[in-house]
DNA sequence: TTTTAATTTTGTAATCAGTACAAATTTCTA
DNA sequence: TAGAAATTTGTACTGATTACAAAATTAAAA
């Protein structure tokens, strides 16, 4: 738990008692949940709780590099704390979300082309795939 | 005019004068309007013209893969009527997308080693830039 | 043609994620 | 300890998107 908390510090975010709440929640549960869903897990052990806090400690950690707010899907964000470059993939049918890994670990604009944009500076790279999870595949009739 | 009509059939739409002139529309403005934005401007040469109809045929669109709906704005879903893989900026200062080629011109998820994944069917894949433009980086003091 | 069925469009009302804002609380500093 | 700065909270609001059912248009059948 201290360990949050140190995380936190090392990334210059200060530690409040809600802040190392949202992030160990992020950081046990990576099944890319939404606000709403941080909310309500924390909400029982720490009924003061606010949504707008919520909002606002997500906005901070995003610009502290230390979530990823991602808009793969249409109706909510989607909270992410693996912070190691990755992309994401959801399934159409499910909705889940889903971790994938790429090529040779990471450089993802390189490895599009973008850095030959010289002129546009990239300062991040989101990548989405929708299609069908496995699971779903062998549902489909 | 006929040709946005053919281009329409040719995807599996019926072309109705509302999907014609959003369409026409699309294929016009390439700056990635928002919905709004489609809307408002034929709303004038359309006045009976509804927005929810411009919400379904956007969706019909999308279904028949005639135009792109894109997440990269977390304010507004941004339209994009090109087809051919390439991936989008946008700046972080003033807002606007960009269309981005991608190395070799397509096969987004293979560039990307997602071809190994074989357990996922990709369907769609998309590509998010965010940063400063070169206008917005010379401005920036 | 007429009639009927299917498709498309329209307008209004509702939903709901996200934000603005100012008061209350906590933490830091002098 | 007092006062300033930062953080949290709750309520009210905004604004994009959707639900839905009536109206209008188009296609198909007879």
């Amino acid at each position: 738990m201290e360990k949050v908390q140190e995380y936190l510090m090392s990334k210059g975010i200060r530690p409040s008692p809600q802040r190392i709440a949202i992030m160990d929640y992020l950081l046990d549960n990576c099944n890319h949940p939404t606000v709403e869903a941080v909310y309500d897990a924390l909400h029982t052990s720490m009924p003061t709780l606010s949504k707008t806090t919520v909002y606002n400690t997500l906005k901070l950690f995003e610009k502290k590099q230390a979530v990823q707010i991602l808009n793969i899907d249409e109706r909510n964000v989607r909270l992410d704390a693996t912070m190691e470059p990755h992309a994401h993939f959801q399934c159409m049918r499910c909705g889940k979300i889903f971790d994938v890994p790429v090529k040779n670990g990471g450089k993802m604009a390189e490895l599009l082309g973008m850095n030959e944009m010289t002129d546009f500076e990239v300062q991040q790279t989101q990548i989405y795939y929708k299609g069908l999870c496995p699971h779903c595949q062998s549902e489909k009739e």
